[in-house]
DNA sequence: AGCCTACATTGGACATTGTCCAAGTCAAGA
DNA sequence: TCTTGACTTGGACAATGTCCAATGTAGGCT
């Protein structure tokens, strides 16, 4: 995520610290937050940044393939900076938790030429369920 | 769908005009209604069925079993009545039309033991995006 | 270094989707 | 048919996300 900024700079981006702070809050593995949570972590660095310029910069990042969207629940959207490998998620079904995992395989290949219905496929997401160990004796 | 409310009088329903009526409209293959499309078709039928009553009626399904919770987009979530036999769902990035798929093969198979951080994993949903075939040419 | 200006940010109104609750209604057993 | 507890209603509220006009500023130009 270090050079994320001058990724963005190289192709246009502005750099400001509202830009900046964002990106901070996104850096790190297994990282996944909501928009209001990626807010609440950049006021504490930058008190003033609007909600509209979290949602505004977030969709940017989706948009230039930097940060993937991730909805696991229905509910809020989630931030996921690990964009650039692919990878599944394992989502605890207590409190919510996600997990980045690897699973082996191509899951394009187990669909059918005849379950296609004449798409064209771009590609497959697996959401693997289950509990976390730290809900398990709850 | 057609003994399904036979088979939740069984389990202690009370079989309200509303319950029929939102069981109606969810009758039918490759059927991803939002809960306020559900509402719109209802109100055909019976034209003072409240909001509310849909929504606790769709809970009641899913919570019995009968139909599946569907979240493709982070928006609305859709209803599907196909819950019996397992499926995953083909989503156009277009249009938003989904279909049922069966892919063949299990995904939990494809997730090692050292990626399962602990989880008991119950089960794994897969999504396959791709553009269909009327959106094709647009 | 200072100016310009197009792009970015702000704050608040609004939209969409979903939940909750108190009051009224009704399905179904006795 | 009566009764009662479960169901429905409508509207207020909550959570998440979008939009826009006014204001601010990054970075290129001189």
């Amino acid at each position: 995520m270090s050079d994320l900024l001058e990724r963005l700079r190289d192709r246009g981006w502005r750099l400001t610290a509202q830009r900046r702070v964002v990106a901070e809050v996104l850096d790190g593995d297994h990282v996944h937050y909501t928009a209001d949570e990626v807010h609440a972590r950049a006021t504490d660095r930058l008190p003033e940044i609007a909600r509209a310029t979290v949602y505004n910069t977030l969709s940017e990042l989706v948009a230039l393939g930097e940060v993937l969207e991730v909805s696991t629940d229905g509910r809020a959207k989630r931030y996921d900076p690990n964009a650039r490998h692919t990878h599944q998620h394992l989502v605890c079904s207590r409190c919510g938790t996600i997990r980045d995992v690897h699973p082996t395989g191509d899951p394009l290949a187990a669909l059918p030429e005849n379950e296609r219905y004449g798409f064209a496929i771009a590609d497959a997401t697996v959401t693997y369920r289950g509990v976390c160990p730290n809900c398990t004796g709850s």
